[in-house]
DNA sequence: AAACGATTCAACCGCAAATGC
DNA sequence: GGCATTTGCGGTTGAATCGTT
């Protein structure tokens, strides 16, 4: 006998968030921490059922999401780990602390699937022509022994990852991996830090927010927006200031950031927040944590993933 | 300018794992 | 240990947007 569906229930709201939606449920979560969905709906008021509230959140609202244009690193890396773990988004997300699994996804749906058949083809045309099947048969070996080798490594960098004596913090993609420090030309401006890419999500929030108030403002969020919109004020002048230099300490924008949410919820400690994570998610969520003590090893693997670029393309 | 098809991406759905009692 | 509930994940959908004719 299955459960009924959460959102079968009459009244319940479907399709897009509206910027009052938001900032209710964004309101909820700097007050109470993400983490029991469930009342989220009834304490909030929101029409919403937990798992669309929780959804929104992950893949919308929660700080440290960068959005826009992937960068080469970025889908080089989405390739390697696709062709390594297989569709298994959270785990290929957890990787690239700043894109959630959902845009990994899509991403990877309406890009990159098309674009690495295109160059199937042509690597396939061009080796027809070459009479390349005697080589590519004798590169097989080769290619299963690098693939045992990858696995290895990655168990490697994950058992690493997991230990919690290492000390080399992955505060922040561009400081701590070489791979990313220039080498690419197109992580130039996309590489934003994840405070300021919460801060552009809100300010987009609170600019949609601006441009439709509401007609009247609901009385059980009307509690918090002032301490809201002035957190939100912080934000967006922080926002403006972290975007035009295009760098600023990741440490710095966290603290901020913990400053401008005012909870723990990415702490450790909190224990709502992180106790059903895996390996993979706890990591994931150290994107706003970067003091933390179990930190990934990121430019070894990083540097791993973009040194085979070379063999990949 | 309008119609149409293609593309993108936020959101939904259903299942499975995790958690609590 | 067994059941009920909650949470997380991956596949899919469909509305909005973009590009082409």
């Amino acid at each position: 006998m299955g459960r009924p569906p959460c959102c079968d229930k009459e009244g319940v709201k479907k399709g897009p968030w509206t910027p009052e939606e938001d900032i209710v449920l964004v309101s909820y979560i700097q007050e109470h921490g993400p983490g029991n969905w469930r009342a989220v709906p009834t304490n909030t008021g929101l029409l919403r059922c937990s798992k669309s509230c929780r959804l929104r959140w992950t893949n919308y609202l929660r700080p440290g999401i960068k959005r826009g244009n992937f960068t080469d690193q970025e889908e080089k890396m989405i390739i390697h780990l696709q062709a390594l773990l297989g569709n298994r988004w959270a785990a290929i997300a957890s990787y690239l602390p700043q894109r959630t699994d959902n845009d990994i996804k899509n991403y990877w749906n309406t890009h990159l699937k098309k674009k690495l058949k295109k160059q199937m083809q042509t690597v396939s045309e061009a080796s027809f022509g070459n009479g390349f099947s005697d080589s590519q048969t004798m590169h097989r070996g080769q290619w299963e022994r690098r693939l045992q080798t990858d696995i290895h490594m990655a168990k490697r960098a994950l058992s690493e990852a997991l230990s919690p004596e290492k000390e080399k913090p992955y505060s922040c993609l561009s400081d701590s991996n070489p791979a990313s420090n220039g080498s690419t030309s197109s992580s130039k401006s996309t590489q934003s830090s994840s405070y300021a890419s919460s801060a552009e999500n809100i300010a987009r929030l609170l600019k949609g927010w601006m441009k439709n108030p509401p007609k009247a403002a609901r009385s059980n969020s009307a509690m918090t927006h002032n301490s809201f919109n002035n957190t939100m004020a912080t934000a967006v002048t922080d926002s403006a200031s972290s975007e035009g230099t295009e760098k600023g300490n990741c440490m710095e924008l966290s603290e901020t950031f913990e400053s401008l949410f005012g909870f723990e919820s990415l702490d450790s400690s909190n224990s709502e927040f992180s106790p059903s994570l895996s390996p993979e998610a706890t990591f994931f969520q150290d994107e706003s944590k970067p003091d933390s003590g179990s930190e990934m090893p990121f430019s070894m693997l990083e540097e791993w993933l973009l040194d085979e670029d070379a063999h990949f393309f």
